[in-house]
DNA sequence: CGACCCCTTGATTAGCCTCAACAACCGTGG
DNA sequence: CCACGGTTGTTGAGGCTAATCAAGGGGTCG
């Protein structure tokens, strides 16, 4: 995914102009490489720039006063991660690279500009995060609403779901760099908890596991069971401006 | 607030111009009414235009395949609502009134507008549902991490730390027109549970109530419970493009 | 080889849910 | 003004889901 991916990431929602994959070209200049397990910021430290992930998996988590962890979210490459921060001037979670990571700092004037000179590329990525709250308001409803089962089903759909945006359509078989207890954290479960309800979907041959390896083998019913509404599939952007 | 709620909940957040006074106001030109209990549009409804909340509350959520609802995110004056809808062109949650409400309707065209003429409104706007996403993503870790009475607390502090923005900062007492199963579908709790949970709270002097009437009583415990993070207060306007 | 991390499994506990009944309150219509 | 039904709040008893505690096994890395 070479010269840039944020371009490609957005080019499968919306069409780009010459000028519009150029200025996005410029965003993602530079690279920086975490190794796997590097923590890349805390919460509170001051955060003046943006990732824009190339590749590897990133996680993002609170610690919370209790001492327990909640992981708000799992990056993937096409991903663009910090955003929040810049409401705050600061970080408002950690960020860890779970894999050895390649990202592309792009500095918080360098969006400013994005705004001024490329409305429709502002906008595209307005949406992108927009659908990414939607996508954090249904983990939400999983975790304040269904059972323990439904949760891990749900999280398996969202991989999947979004590992295919930028993998292809027809992928059923992907290695889950994570832990149970990175699973409990994500889904407000014990790692040991995680851990029988994920051989009960092995059990009942809703999937097949091989060490990080995980195959779906009925979709349909995993779907059905984690209450998921697959919402990467496609986003609206009818209401963008033109481009320049 | 009349002529631009908008414009004086951004206000509090970054000086405006002029001229980007005016052209929030003529976002504003509409305004419809709404009976508490009325719903304003389900999940799946097209949508082609987003609300600014001028008086009143207002309350989103879905309904889930297993018959139960999950409340995302309860809005008051001066919110943006139906702003994820934009990412899908259809509503990602259901929207009600939870009391008499006045919203202006916002045509998605205008808002595309916006950001090809007021890039500074537009990153300001931006930075406001980040924030928001910020504040989802506490009540995820509030639920999926924290006790029943800790996430009553924190939901407590979160209207507080809201309305504050608009009505001032010392306000400790006000009305909360929800009931205690809206509670507990904004906490993931069931009615019953709420109830024990909030009359702990009242037992041990953190708050008092009459009827809807809430009062607290000791805000640094209350918080501290609650593991409640102020967002509200202050967001960081620094990042944006200068005013034209 | 040992240390450490992660997975796995069993036994017990506890927090929250379910079910049920009743009281208080509210708006409505007689 | 009161009677009424419906909604909301309150309280108790019992059950179930998921947490906790504990122990052992496998894999990996130094």
């Amino acid at each position: 995914m070479g010269g840039g991916c944020l371009a490609s990431r957005l080019a499968h929602y919306a069409p780009l102009s010459e000028r519009e994959r150029r200025s996005l070209g410029r965003l993602e200049e530079r690279e920086r490489r975490f190794r796997k397990g590097a923590l890349i910021h805390r919460e509170n430290d001051p955060v003046r720039e943006l990732y824009i992930v190339r590749s590897g998996w990133l996680v993002s988590f609170v610690y919370l006063g209790n001492g327990a962890r909640q992981i708000m979210r799992f990056h993937f490459p096409g991903d663009i991660v910090g955003v929040s921060s810049l409401a705050f001037g600061e970080a408002t979670d950690c960020l860890a690279a779970v894999t050895d990571v390649d990202l592309c700092p792009l500095d918080q004037d360098k969006l400013a500009l994005l705004f001024e000179e490329e409305p429709r590329l502002a906008a595209l990525i307005f949406t992108l995060t927009l659908s990414e709250r939607v996508s954090l308001a249904d983990r939400l409803a999983s975790i304040g609403r269904t059972a323990a089962r439904a949760r891990i089903a749900s999280l398996l759909c969202e991989f999947m779901a979004r590992l295919r945006v930028m993998e292809g359509a027809d992928k059923l078989e992907f290695t889950i760099p994570l832990t149970q207890e990175d699973f409990g954290d994500a889904t407000g479960l014990t790692a040991v908890h995680v851990n029988r309800m994920i051989r009960g979907l092995v059990e009942d041959r809703l999937i097949e596991r091989h060490g990080s390896r995980v195959r779906i083998l009925d979709e349909r019913r995993l779907a059905a069971e984690g209450l998921f509404t697959d919402r990467y599939a496609n986003i609206d952007t009818s209401w963008l401006p033109a481009a320049r």
